[in-house]
RNA sequence: GGCCCUAUCGUCUAUCGGUUAGGACACAAGCUUCUCAAGCUUGGAAGCCGGGUUCGAUUCCCGGUAGGGUCACCA
């Protein structure tokens, strides 16, 4: 049986940051790790700033990566005690109501809480970068809650650790300056002090803080913009740990197996959409085929629609293998079919007749090449139209004996009508016999004008 | 600016005083059925600077520099 707890609190303030992902999944390894329980307690003391709305998606992208807690709280719901507690260290003169020009309101005049400094130099010793001390006279008497119903991230938050008897804090380091102000405020209500551990924050690609300028941050429009939650959360974990194993890619599982806070790096890293996608496209191939297909035709059909071409399933889902090693990400699928690039396996493509023959050969010779292979093409039964190894055996002596690209070029660009594409065999195979042929005479029909 | 934290290839990192400083992403070249993609092979690429400590420092200590964080009646 673990005694360990730790939470995940998150300001609803905001869609699910990728950074508000980070931090809780480091909280779910470690807990998970050890057996420990989990909170998700939704940070909305800022009234102005938090909503439902984005409280419910910070639950979405979670749940989505694949993680989950086992208890859930509102700091708002927590008030009553928040007040009881602050009355508590009102009457023991650890804190007074002071009465104030609001800082908000200019004019208006409030009684907010200050906290009574005492004062003093605080150590304390963090899992990941070892003693940390404050001086915490610089603090003065600082405010802990706007007014005596009303108390400030850093109060609520040592009242909700302690009543809830978390026992790890694993945050970022954007808070260990708040680090002393909560074990003084801590310390005064008698709360035993939990262990911290703050890990480095990542970095946009300028080594400034990742925001909406260095990239996206938004977990949502990463799953928009089809990353895959198991890729993203693999390169969340490893990004500021590595695991004993030297492994990077790993399950969820194989992390908790793996995971301890003391292999936190301590430096801030570079948030990488390079090697993101890199994890992406290694779990696109990790996909079920069934899976992906149905995904690689659900993105393609959109494309389709909305351009007006006619939908073929059969044609699409026999495409299938060929989207799996070109992209990284489903919306490379969407850029690659919105440019056209899958149109020709659809309908007729719209060849260039002076690009037909290959660079250096005359028309001629390109002529002859496509009459011969046109004639070796429909020698081939049907049937071997099923396997692309079959038509390739078909024109590949004819082929290399006269110069494999002055026949295989004008070929594929007959069938494709494009500079780029899957090789001419592998077309053929799947727009079939009677297309093949008809684009070969397409062609040739050009070329004789 | 004060305080706090950090510092190895372009990026993510390994190294826990002695290594030809290793790996991954990215990049380049070559190969593999013409093009593209993938794959395979090969290659270039790093210890911020200055002092110590030590027989020996990337590693330990100090200083500088740089970057980040934080200085709210935000969280």
């Amino acid at each position: 049986m673990s005694s360990i707890r730790v939470r995940f609190p998150p300001s609803p303030t905001g869609y699910c940051h990728v950074g508000t992902a980070r931090m809780a999944v480091l909280n779910y390894l470690f807990a998970r790790k050890h057996g420990g329980v989990i909170i998700f307690r939704s940070e909305d003391t800022d009234k102005e700033r938090s909503s439902r709305e984005y409280e419910e998606d910070i639950i979405e992208q979670l749940h989505w990566l694949g993680l989950s807690w086992d208890e859930f709280h509102r700091t708002t719901e927590l008030v009553s005690t928040h007040t009881k507690m602050l009355q508590k260290l009102i009457d023991e003169d650890k804190a007074y109501l002071s009465e104030e020009e609001s800082k908000k309101e200019p004019g208006k005049m409030v009684r907010v809480v200050r906290m009574r400094n005492p004062g003093k130099v605080v150590t304390f010793t963090d899992i990941i970068r070892g003693e940390i001390t404050f001086d915490t006279t610089e603090l003065k008497d600082f405010t802990i809650a706007r007014a005596i119903d009303d108390p400030l991230y850093n109060f609520a938050v040592v009242v909700d650790d302690g009543e809830m008897g978390i026992t790890h804090v694993i945050r970022g380091e954007d808070h260990i300056s708040n680090t002393p102000r909560q074990i003084l405020i801590q310390e005064a209500l008698g709360y035993p002090r939990p262990e911290y551990a703050h890990y480095p924050l990542h970095l946009g690609s300028d080594r400034s803080k990742l925001s909406k300028r260095t990239g996206d941050v938004a977990v949502r429009s990463y799953r928009e913009k089809g990353y895959l939650a198991p890729a993203l959360l693999n390169y969340l974990a490893t990004l500021g740990w590595t695991a004993p194993s030297g492994k990077e890619i790993l399950s969820l599982e194989e992390m908790i197996g793996e995971f301890e806070l003391t292999d936190v790096h301590k430096s801030g890293a570079v948030f990488d959409i390079e090697k993101l996608n890199w994890y992406n496209r290694h779990y696109l191939q990790a996909m079920l085929a069934a899976d992906f297909a149905a995904e690689s035709n659900k993105v393609l059909k959109a494309s389709f629609d909305a351009r007006g071409i006619p939908w073929d399933e059969a044609k699409a889902t026999g495409l299938v293998p060929i989207i799996r090693d070109h992209i990284s990400v489903w919306d490379d699928l969407r850029a690659l079919a919105d440019k056209r690039e899958f149109d020709y396996f659809f309908m007729e493509p719209q060849p260039d007749a002076s690009r037909i023959p290959q660079k250096g050969v005359s028309a001629a010779d390109t002529i002859r090449h496509l009459e011969c292979v046109k004639q070796l093409l429909s020698a081939l039964p049907l049937s071997d139209y099923a396997d692309a190894e079959r038509i390739k055996a078909a024109v590949w002596e004819y082929a290399g004996a006269e110069g494999r690209g002055a026949v295989l070029w004008p070929l594929r660009y007959s069938l494709t009508g494009l500079e780029k594409s899957p090789d001419p065999f592998e077309v053929a195979h799947l727009i079939g016999k009677e297309a093949t042929l008809r684009r070969i005479d397409a062609a040739l029909a050009m070329l004789a004008i």
